[in-house]
Parts: C-alpha cells; sequence; structure tokens
DNA sequence: CGAGAGATTGACCCTCTTCAATTTTTGTGG
DNA sequence: CCACAAAAATTGAAGAGGGTCAATCTCTCG
C-alpha cells in the first residue's frame, strides 16, 4: 500500500491545450472577467514550463520578464546579501504567483529554485501591465496579490523577531497543513519537500535545531516524523504551542 | 549653538495650498504625467493631515481607506499576532508610502503611530484605483512601489534569519543614515526618534541588547551616542561590520 | 522642578549554536 | 534491481550569544 503525498499534484489532469488547471485559471472568478476578457488572458498565458528539480526559474540580476504562477510541484526563493549572508523567503505551492520581488527594480533580487520537478505558467509582466489596464478586475486582482505578499512578509517578520524555536517550527508545520488543505490534500499527513537545512534557514535557525524541535514534537505525540514525511497526531496540541 | 537634526523636516515650507512638498507631489515624475493629469492627481490628495505624537492613522481591523505618504515626521508600523506577540516592521521617514499591507485584506494587519508630531498626505484608495485605470504610467508607480515594499521585506527577513547582534544594530544605523542623506540631511549626524525597545523590536533583539551594542560601538569609536543623539565618526568601518 | 519613562550597566542563565560522530536516506551506475 | 557513494538527518556534548532580572542613572515633559 503506498502512501499519496499532498505533493503528488495531479498534473496529468493539466496537460490539455487551455490548461484549466493553470495557476492563473484561479485569476478568472475573482478577476470576474467577460468570456471575451478570459480568452485575452489565456492568450497572453505559457503554459507549463517544466522545470527539473533543482533547476533554476531566475537568478539574482536576472532581468525581470515574466511572472510565474506554479502549477506543480514546489519551488523556493531564496535572497542574498553582499556578505554572502542568504536567507529563503518562501516556499511556493501551485497556485502562488512568483516573481513579485522583481516588479520594483525590474531585476530579480533573489533566485529561484524547483524543489521538486515543477510546472510554472508564465505571464510577461509587459503583457500583465497591459492586461491590466484593459480590464480593471484584472489590474485589481493584482494589486491584491502583491498586498497578500506584502502582508504574508510581516507575518515572516514576527515570527523572526518573536518566536522561540519550537513555536517557529510548529507555525511552519501548520501553515504548510493549511496549504496542503486549501488545495485539496490532506492536513494532517504530507511529506516536507525540504531539507532540514532549508526549514531551519527559513525559520532563522539551524538543521540541527529544526531535527531535535521535530525529535520532541515527536516524543511529545504531536506528530510522527520519518525524515520528510510528516503527520500530525494532535493539531489541537500544535496549535496551543503558538498561542502563548 | 543649536544643532539641527535632520529629523526637523521644514514643514512650514509646505504650508501651501497645493503642497508643493507633499510626498505625493514625487509621484509627478516618475509617473511622467501630463499638466491635465497632475491636476486630476492633485484634485484626489488630502493634504497634511496632522498627527500628533503617539497618535495612530490606523488601528489593526481598521478597514483600508486611505493610502498615506508621510509628509513630515516620523512613523511607526507595527503586526500582532493572535498570542500577543508584537513586532515593529517599519520606520517610516517623508515620502515613505504606508497602508500597503492593507490591499489585500482591506483591512490594516498593523497599526501605526507617529514616533513625532506628523504630517501625512492620504489619498482614497478608491481613488488611486480610478487614477491608475485612467493614467497608466501612474498605476505602473503604485505597482512600483508596491515591488519595492516585497523586496525591502526580504532584505529585513535577511536580516533577523542571519546576521548577529552587532550586524543588525549596524544595518539598522547605515540605513538610517541612507535614508536622512537621501533627504539632503547629514549622513552621519541624526536624532533617532525611537526608543531602544522600539529598535530592538524591530531587529529582533531586547532593549538592553541594543544598548550594549551602542556602547560598544561608542567605545570602539565607530559612533559618538548620546541618548538618542547620533553620530557616525567612522563611517568605512561601520560597513565593514555587516561585509562579513 | 519633580515624577515617570527611558537608558545604561552588571551578573547570571538559558536557548540555540557549534562541533563531532553516527545513522539513515537518496539517487546513480553497474 | 541492487550496491555503493554522497547527501541528509539524528543525536550528543560543550560553548557562546543574547536574554532575563535587577539596580542605578538620565532625560523628558507636564
Amino acid at each position: 500500500m503506498s502512501t499519496v503525498y499532498a505533493v503528488d499534484f495531479p498534473a496529468a489532469k493539466a496537460l490539455r491545450r487551455d490548461c484549466p488547471n493553470c495557476g492563473f485559471s484561479a485569476w478568472h472568478m475573482p478577476a470576474n472577467l467577460t468570456m471575451h476578457e478570459s480568452a485575452q488572458f489565456n492568450a497572453c498565458i505559457s503554459h507549463r514550463r517544466p522545470l527539473r528539480r533543482n533547476e533554476f526559474l531566475h537568478h539574482v540580476g536576472t532581468a525581470l520578464t515574466s511572472l510565474y504562477v506554479l502549477h506543480s510541484g514546489f519551488l523556493m526563493t531564496r535572497v542574498m546579501n553582499d556578505a554572502g549572508h542568504e536567507h529563503i523567503t518562501s516556499f511556493s505551492m501551485p497556485g502562488e504567483l512568483v516573481g513579485l520581488e522583481a516588479v520594483s527594480a525590474g531585476r530579480h533580487q533573489c533566485e529561484t529554485a524547483a524543489l521538486e520537478d515543477s510546472h510554472v505558467c508564465g505571464m510577461t509582466f509587459a503583457d500583465l501591465e497591459q492586461l491590466g489596464r484593459r480590464i480593471p478586475e484584472l489590474q485589481r486582482h493584482f494589486v491584491r496579490a502583491m498586498g497578500a505578499e506584502i502582508a504574508r512578509d510581516y507575518g515572516i517578520m514576527l515570527m523572526l523577531g518573536s518566536l522561540n524555536a519550537e513555536q517557529r517550527v510548529a507555525l511552519f508545520v501548520l501553515n504548510l497543513s493549511k496549504r496542503f488543505a486549501a488545495r485539496g490534500y490532506s492536513e494532517v499527513h504530507f511529506r516536507l519537500p525540504m531539507t532540514r537545512y532549508e526549514i531551519g534557514n527559513y525559520l532563522g535557525l539551524k538543521l540541527e535545531t529544526v531535527s531535535r524541535v521535530f525529535s520532541h514534537f515527536n516524543e511529545a505525540h504531536l506528530m510522527v516524523i520519518n525524515g520528510k514525511d510528516l503527520e500530525i497526531t494532535d493539531l489541537v496540541r500544535l496549535r496551543r504551542i503558538n498561542a502563548q
């Protein structure tokens, strides 16, 4: 009996020409597009560009051409400073928009790589701007997406600035759980696509600390962890860790 | 002989009806507005709303009505979680846009308060959307402003995730220095408008740690600090702290 | 001018890091 | 499909950086 992990996104479903499960397709409804607008919008999307595991979508300094919505798989975005310090700022799941950090300078401040074989749907930033001009609801949706990223960033700053190691790891697991659930997967059983180093880097902790916290959560019967396989066994108590 | 601090923004100059030093006025040039567009734009700005020290511009949960550009003074934005942890996400200086974290939900996720008597210029988000529709270059400028906030946030995450106490404080001082310089003030001598607690909270440190680092920088002849008065005496060496 | 908020400094402590050894998993080539 | 090397994860012990608690000093502002 093989376990079906949440990260095994059913990509096959989306192989059609019009890419109905395309990440951007989620933009049609909230943006309230008419049939005609939808057609225009669809025509600008480059569907299902494949990315191999460890392949980069863009590097630091790359000129911004397209914004991408992840269609399947898992991405990771990392920012760096001159001194060589690096920090992972996000793990992206299907439906999420990637590349916003480049909008201001027109050049990517970060690098984005695939944590597993993935597919992205892209739209050139120029097309998006032009479409937004013609379709106000689309523009609104895009601006709201940027606002959501800013709100998310503030939450991460709070986490990095005021939570202890256990609270950070609990928050991280609960956040993944919520996002898997929102995509129709189990909210208690999934596979972590990133390494302990990557989790630690994202959370501002060392990999050994992450490993120790996981072991502790295991012993405390909050979850069962075997490497990258994670099953939450006490969601209520896990949530309570962050309410302190 | 009285020291003129950078934060003593010459507000008197801007008392005219059309508010020429208005924060939004900086939007005219990059947005390349025509005379007519400029007039439309100006008509939507509510100029120079005063804010007393410690007065709030908005609280958490307040519906988003207007976005503001700080005209004079100093603001501070703070985010909170359910458990009561709080984190200062930004200190705003004249010309900077405030309120973007509310764009997604339509409701403020943060509270913003004045660190000293200040003035803001506001524009309702509805007006901004409508103007943006009519004036593409304005829309572009606004989207770029949101992108800049996202890029800034990523830098803060890196700081919170990977720098030690001295590097954080040095970065903080250098960042203020740069922003004062950009506004025509001294880049080496200015007044910190926030408390040690607020600096610490912003940097993910305790106030005692901030105080100790300042004392250490003092002894190391990197700067001369007396309470809130700060003079950088070795900019080169201060910059080098972050290059390690 | 005086009270309260803010800042400094010291001593001790704790959480997380560092260094190291070992085990487990992954992925590639025979 | 198995073998084996490399990468990843776990666990322990010791150490450091920053936190906590407390006392004192200084400044602000009403």
